[in-house]
RNA sequence: GCGGACGUGGCGAAACCGGUAGACGCGGCAGACUUAAAAUCUGCUUCCCCUGGAGUGCGGGUUCGAGUCCCGCCGUCCGCACCA
């Protein structure tokens, strides 16, 4: 019998047996509790990292579990497929982004595979198959006919040497990231989904989501941001350009009459209407053009203002004006572009006025006696009563808002009204290898939805990538179409759709995929929503709130009747390394150096290396460790080991050669634990006990994803099982070891069971029951203190009263010793924990 | 500025409702086995002025008792940010 387990040739015999078995494909018509458990799909760049092995190996621990307590479990991969990388490849590369993203997809599904995940391949889809887009068009047909997808004229960033749109991250001041050209700003027509219509139930939503990460619920409910107040009117004193009032939105309408000015942004059109007359003002506008949105440039940015010399027209006041500025500060994206300047409340607002030698009203004071105090350079943002008023004064800032939007409504010149920070969602791509957009421009009928019957609206693959530019915008012939309305020629929508559509909706599509429809509501509801979903905060806000609108919009227009997508959610850490420098400040990739006598060298020159911080493995840094050489070396139970262990899974995970190693080990330990033993007889109850509060205590860590603390208990029985004596508890508790395990290391589980002739597979066995009788300790170990310090310990048995345990601690050598004779002047006694005598 | 985490040995970390701080792993030291090495096993490993004392970022407080609760600081990381 070999006396070591070997990875090279058992972990491929069981994937292969677990394989043919179709043991881990999930049935929908089955009878028992169903579980979904999830992690973020991956995009196909070619390889996987050690941040994917970490997240399914979480993923598959909680899968494998599941399983083993009875659930029927849904645990599927796909490939987030689409996306501009496989347009870039085919650029420099001149491969098809098709033909690139399939070849990936190859590569890490077989490099997923070695690590023996419990995963349905079944159900595998990848997003730029016909397959599953041409469903997605089906629904954003669904969510047009709706009224839930809408056309409008949006500014873009605007590379015009490669001919595309380039997102905000793409832009590098100023310039495109790829081409290095000036960015323009150009106005163009697209395509938006109405999230903004779901504002208020996404925000809400997050209330319910218990589950999640205090981290990502406040990050959401930030990006969505509410503010309630008042929208109301100014009046000007000088019509210019056929405008005479300008609208302003104020959080703070309790402070109206500490209002000492009013400014709107620079691309409002009272700035524009001006500037027409007046060349400086025009200069200032395109000054703050210039000036990015950049943080840093924000933060050090100066509050400027240009004085246009109108005045408005103060709501409650005829005689009262304020004048009017163009404020760089002020933002056309947001509320109404203009607002009212309070400097006593407000800090930007306090800082503007001392530039501008504008009056500072104080109108709120903690008490009503500070009425009089006069603002330094803070504003006053605190608490207190309205005072200096008129009719609101003595009143606090709830009444006072409540007054004054109450006297705007009923008066006309304003409402209450809530402005939201989200914005609705621009979904339109000039790009190729994306989810072409079902729409068809007809010059006569305007854009037209693709009829159903010609869905999918399939990407033509025979494209070029030597221009720049959308290749579907200069194909010869793909856009040309007739309009399915009048008949006449008209042409197809070429933009495709963002890729964070096809992820919106992909889990919907694992629970189930009929090839003629998007997905059987009935069957999907059986699934969702995703019990557990795991990935990295990276999606916080952008995946994880289209996926929540996008599911909230299917339940609004009947499809599925589902509100929140994702029940609970898990954020994981991650993988680090050290990082190496070599003399001349070059980074230096891990297998370049080697540990020698305590120092770190250079492997060929033995010269020093700087030892760098811990840092997320980058390509740049050079402190990236592949995963596939690592699983040849050893196996893949040694690499879900060293993910599960050390380290909470929320927090980071440094990569070490000494811990890979060290899992390694443990591998190879449980193999020689569980060698089936002669058969000994006789009872251990300690090590029974031990067994079964190890049982129970597992199945808290895993159903918590606590894997770190699992992995300490399995370490502490397998302690305990080498030191005990043979015996049949001893037998017993490596065979459940084996059980217990199986969920984190598969593969050697399996080999150790059929090596001690379990019955049928390890994939397929229960979790192990633990016996309650035996969680309970009939001796416990009291604590005995002196003032709160321990000074002993004693045993006693389990549930011995007050009285009986603080006569035993009083008997203690030592506290006999350090009373002295006295009497103690209290004692404390917690049963089956602690005394404390206070001397 | 707003929001969210976090701070415990040489390192990754445990510690349930306030009740024996440092479980478990890594690294290190010593030893056994071996011609030798690897592998494996055993013991030790918070610090110090070591019959004792100190100790969970710092300073206070509550308590018989604080890593845990309260108040005030310091520091690190992450997200958002001229949001009216």
């Amino acid at each position: 019998m070999s006396s070591r387990f070997n990875p090279q040739a058992a972990d491929a015999r069981w994937q292969k047996i677990w394989d043919e078995r179709g043991s881990f494909r999930a049935d929908d018509a089955s009878p028992k509790p169903k579980s979904y458990v999830l992690e973020m799909f991956p995009y196909p760049s070619g390889r996987i990292h050690m941040g994917h092995v970490r997240n399914y190996t979480m993923g598959d621990v909680l899968a494998r579990f599941r399983r083993m307590t009875g659930h029927e479990v849904l645990h599927p991969m796909g490939w987030d497929a689409f996306g501009m990388p496989a347009e870039n490849a085919a650029m420099e590369k001149g491969v098809h982004p098709g033909d690139w993203t399939r070849a990936n997809i190859a590569t890490m599904r077989a490099a997923l595979k070695r690590l023996g995940f419990a995963l349905d391949w079944s159900r595998e889809l990848a997003t730029c198959e016909p397959e599953y887009y041409g469903q997605e068009q089906a629904l954003f047909l669904d969510l047009h006919a709706a009224g839930l997808v809408y056309r409008k004229e949006s500014a873009v960033n605007w590379d015009p040497v490669d001919h595309t749109v380039l997102a905000n991250e793409q832009v590098i001041d100023g310039r495109g990231w790829r081409s290095g050209a000036l960015v323009e700003r150009r106005k163009l027509s697209q395509w938006f989904l109405k999230i903004t219509d779901f504002a208020e139930e996404l925000l809400d939503g997050l209330e319910t989501l218990d589950q999640w990460p205090e981290k990502v619920r406040a990050m959401q409910a930030n990006w969505i941001g509410r503010s309630r107040g008042l929208r109301f009117r100014f009046a000007l004193d000088h019509v210019v350009g056929g405008i005479d009032h300008i609208e302003v939105f104020s959080t703070r309408p309790d402070t109206i009459f500490g209002a000492s000015f009013a400014a709107v942004a620079a691309d409002h059109p009272i700035a524009a209407a001006l500037a027409a007359k007046d060349p400086a003002l025009g200069e200032f506008i395109a000054d703050c053009r210039r000036t990015g949105t950049a943080a840093a440039e924000v933060e050090t940015a100066e509050k400027k203002g240009f004085d246009t010399g109108l005045h408005v027209i103060h709501p409650l006041d005829p005689n009262w004006r304020l004048p009017l500025f163009v404020a760089n500060f002020v933002l056309m994206e947001y509320g109404t572009g203009a607002v009212m300047g309070v400097p006593a409340h407000d800090q930007r607002d306090l800082d503007f006025a001392r530039k501008y030698a504008l009056p500072v009203t104080r109108v709120v004071a903690p008490t009503v006696e500070q009425a009089g105090e006069p603002i330094h350079d803070e504003a006053y943002t605190g608490p207190g009563v309205i005072v200096n008023s008129h009719f609101l004064d003595g009143l606090g800032a709830e009444e006072a808002k409540a007054g004054i939007i109450g006297r705007a409504e009923e008066e006309g010149w304003g409402e209450g009204t809530t402005v939201w920070r989200l914005r609705d969602w621009g979904v339109s791509r000039q790009r190729y290898w994306g989810t072409p957009i079902p729409i068809i421009h007809c010059d006569a009928c305007g854009p037209q939805p693709v009829p159903r019957e010609q869905l999918p609206v399939v990407l033509p693959e025979d494209v070029s990538f030597d221009v720049p530019g959308n290749p579907l915008d200069r194909h010869p012939t793909w856009k040309h179409v007739d309009c399915p309305n009048c008949g006449k020629p008209a042409r197809r929508e070429t933009d495709t759709l963002d890729t964070f559509v096809d992820s919106s909706w992909y889990f919907i599509r694992f629970a189930s995929q009929p090839g003629d429809r998007p997905f059987d509501r009935a069957v999907a509801e059986q699934w969702l929503p995703v019990g557990q979903y795991i990935g990295g905060v990276e999606h916080a806000i952008l995946h994880l709130l289209y996926a929540r609108f996008w599911t909230r919009a299917l339940k609004r227009i009947g499809r599925i009747d589902v509100a929140e997508p994702f029940t609970g959610l898990f954020t994981q850490g991650m993988v680090t390394h050290e990082t190496y420098k070599a003399a001349d400040g070059s980074w230096l990739s891990p297998e370049d150096v080697v540990s020698r006598d305590g120092q770190i060298v250079v492997l060929d020159t033995g010269a020093l290396v700087n030892v760098g911080r811990v840092e997320k493995m980058s390509k740049s840094k050079k402190n990236v460790v592949d995963p596939g050489p690592i699983v040849d070396q050893y196996g893949a139970d040694a690499v879900r080991w060293f993910m599960l262990s050390d380290s909470p899974p929320e927090r980071d995970l440094p990569w070490s050669e000494a811990g890979i190693e060290g899992s390694w080990r443990f591998v190879q330990r449980l193999w020689r634990i569980t060698e089936p033993g002669e058969g000994a007889s006789g009872e251990d109850r300690e090590l029974d006990k031990r067994l079964h509060r190890t049982v129970a205590g597992v199945a808290t860590d895993i159903e918590a994803l606590s894997f770190n603390k699992a992995v300490a208990k399995i370490y502490e029985l397998a302690n305990a099982i080498e030191k005990a004596k043979p015996s049949a508890s001893r037998d017993a508790a490596a065979r459940t070891l084996i059980r217990i395990v199986a969920p984190m290391i598969p593969h050697v589980a399996e080999e150790a069971w059929a090596r001690i002739g379990g019955e049928g597979l390890i994939a397929d066995a229960a979790w192990p029951e633990v016996d309650p009788a035996l969680l309970v300790d009939d001796e416990v170990t009291i604590a005995v203190q002196m003032n709160g310090k321990l000074r002993d310990t004693l045993t006693a048995p389990k549930g011995m009263d007050k009285a009986a345990l603080e006569a035993l601690a009083l008997g203690s050598d030592r506290i006999v010793r350090l009373l002295e004779g006295k009497e103690p002047r209290k004692v404390i006694v917690v049963p089956d924990r602690l005394v404390n005598i206070v001397a």
